[in-house]
DNA sequence: CTAAATGCAAATATTTTGCAGGTTA
DNA sequence: TAACCTGCAAAATATTTGCATTTAG
């Protein structure tokens, strides 16, 4: 099944309704990579019709939320950020502190860490749903040292 | 060397002034647990003295993060959360998507993990403002599925 | 036909900033 | 005294909401 089925299932099966609106919206995030802003959503939306409001592209980005279609994450500037995990299933980013890049986990790397925390804490992670930051390689070999820097400022986020 | 002390010659390091207000948020932070947001230091410090504006606490909030005493986190609800670190080293956290409690994670928890993340990927994990989103086994227990659901709203957080 | 969705504008909420006046070293 | 800080108010940003109108089913 297709993402758009899904979403068409989705929303019948609960009294919604598809939109042109709702289309675009799904359509626009197949063609974009990563984490996307709701600006960059919006303004890639518009180029297909422009009379198409931010508060629809919130409103719909919430509701592929509820639907699991995408997921959103706070980066910590401020500005959440949206994926489609459609059918990829749940990613796991590594956000730069240094640079800003982004970089996909797989999803294999994180199960010992999962089941460790399960263990020790009962506490179920939500691997759909996070973004880890630091520094990478790069960011790290400019800086010299070895040891992050615990004084960057910016949010340290969840 | 209290916080205080350590604060105060910060401050004078980089010709940085120690003023009333300053003492006060740092004060005020020494008798708070766990993740605060801006407007309960807020409220708190105008208990000493009523006209200490919101934004002298953001800025103080801001020079203590510089210094590395305090840390800030986005649990993803759009307020910033802070932690007075102080001495006590860097926290990781967990927060339960469910009932938004917030559990502290003992950092040797995460080394085998911060140890696997940077042979993989190079990336050297910031342990110091890192929360988890998950479920806690309360909310895992009361929701009867042993898979974390992926439609929960709200911020997935980074 | 009817409930749901949209666009628009206004409202919220949080954080940041400019500046005149007060304060620290 | 000179640079720094503060309070205040206004600005900037991001997101949400109320409502009249349009539209999908």
């Amino acid at each position: 099944m297709s993402c758009e089925e899904f979403f068409l299932d989705q929303l019948r099966a609960r009294g919604f309704r598809m939109t042109p609106q709702r289309e675009i919206i799904l359509a626009v995030l197949h063609g974009m990579e990563g984490l996307v802003t709701v600006e960059e959503v919006h303004s890639r939306v518009q180029k297909v019709s422009a009379v198409i409001d931010v508060s629809t592209v919130y409103r719909t980005l919430d509701l592929l939320q509820e639907f699991g279609l995408v997921s959103c994450v706070d980066v910590g500037d401020g500005q959440h950020r949206y994926e489609l995990v459609g059918l990829r299933g749940p990613h796991v980013h590594l956000i730069c502190q240094g640079c800003g890049k982004v970089m996909a986990v797989e999803p294999d790397v994180m199960q010992a860490f999962a089941e460790r925390l399960e263990a020790a804490k009962g506490f179920q992670i939500a691997l759909d749903r996070l973004s880890l930051p630091g520094f990478c390689q790069d960011c790290v070999a400019s800086k010299g040292m070895s040891k992050a820097p615990s004084s960057r400022r910016g949010v340290g986020l969840i």
